[in-house]
RNA sequence: GCCUCUGUAGCUCAGUUGGUAGAGCAGCGGACUGAAAAUCCGCGUGUCGUUGGUUCGAUUCCGACCGGAGGCA
């Protein structure tokens, strides 16, 4: 009768989300859903700080280190298959536990955002190589015409956008606007119960970011870095942070030292965007990690999760 | 020891012909619907080294002191 329970562990990077959502798996009979962006590559592993075999034996996981590095990926195909990886799990009477960073893939899952069916084409390509030729400012009136809704709401620098929005409007014939009103008509057929993971003190997740990258660099990321950059990563893999700010001291154009501090630095900022994304979500229980020891952390995440289930 | 330069935001530096100051980066806040570890937007956070003097008024001019760099010995 009750619709089934989905335990998300969320927060930004270097907040313990791997450890506590195999700890919620261990306690309560659960199996992991990654909502990792980058942690579903392959060869990937010391950047992403995928789970290491060590923590995959202690649960299952789904949906990471899967995709050739090769291969682009977009949300859409992620809600597919994560919803595939829940359904399956929940089929055994087991608790999904969906964990990860990647903000705009959690909310897909939990509003149940319903995509449009396309065609792949070149459309963005092309827009691409106008918005080059005649500049951004002739797209985004072109998006003023067809779409002021989304014309109005998004900056005329948001290339990005604007380049989507005219993308999908000459892909489906739908504008952007009206795609997003369809895409919330059907209610999820999950409860989602959301435990995100924050810090009282800014410095302490940066501390953490900071070592952690060190970490990384010791355990042979610059290797990963230079076997990455060989086997001609797609558009989706080439902005996992880890490769790109190690490219110039690959290059010889900075020292070791310049590149890691780099590194950090954009793990910080990408961390802090995060936090900014999940803040909005009122839904979510949050439990900070520099004042709760691991195993009341532990407790107190499984105790939230039973009284919902 | 003497001479020259220098000290302004967390960092690198502008600037004020004397009316308490502004850029880049960092940082902070926000947005986010098929690339999202991406992309975009907003916000100066300051004992102008210290201390005396001149002045209605000094971060600015002058002196001393302290710190840094270079030169001459």
């Amino acid at each position: 009768m009750d619709k089934p329970l989905v335990a998300v562990v969320a927060g930004p990077t270097a907040s313990g989300k791997t450890a506590l959502g195999i700890e919620i798996a261990k306690r309560l009979g659960g199996e992991i859903v990654s909502a990792d962006s980058m942690q579903i590559y392959k060869n990937m592993d010391i950047a992403t700080a995928m789970p290491t075999s060590v923590e995959q034996a202690q649960a299952v996981h789904h949906l990471i280190g899967f995709l050739s590095p090769g291969e682009d990926f977009s949300v859409a195909k992620y809600k597919e298959l994560a919803f595939e990886a829940i359904d399956d799990i929940l089929s055994r009477g087991k608790l999904p536990v969906v964990v990860g960073g990647t903000g705009l893939y959690i909310d897909t899952l939990i509003n149940n955002t319903e995509f449009l069916d396309y065609e792949k084409n070149d459309i963005r390509q092309s827009l691409e190589q106008r918005a080059e030729k005649e500049g951004l400012e002739s797209l985004f009136c072109e998006l003023q015409r067809v779409d002021p809704k989304t014309a109005e709401r998004l900056h005329i620098n948001d290339s990005k956008r604007i380049i989507r929005a005219l993308e999908v409007y000459m892909s489906t014939g739908k504008t952007i606007s009206q795609q997003c009103e369809l895409s919330h008509l059907n209610e999820s057929r999950y409860r989602f119960c959301v435990i995100g993971l924050t810090a009282e003190n800014r410095q302490y997740l940066y501390d953490r970011i900071n070592l952690r990258v060190d970490k990384m660099l010791e355990a042979g990321l610059i290797d990963e870095a230079k076997e990455f950059f060989e086997m001609n990563p797609g558009n989706t893999a080439k902005q996992a942070i880890g490769y790109k700010e190690l490219k110039p001291y690959l290059d010889g154009f900075v020292s070791l030292e310049e590149a890691a501090e780099k590194l950090k630095m954009e793990t910080r900022r990408y961390a802090k965007r995060q936090l900014t994304w999940f803040r909005r979500n009122d839904k979510i229980h949050w439990l900070s990690v520099d004042t709760t020891d691991k195993d009341s952390l532990f407790d107190r995440a499984c105790e939230i999760i039973n009284s919902e289930r």
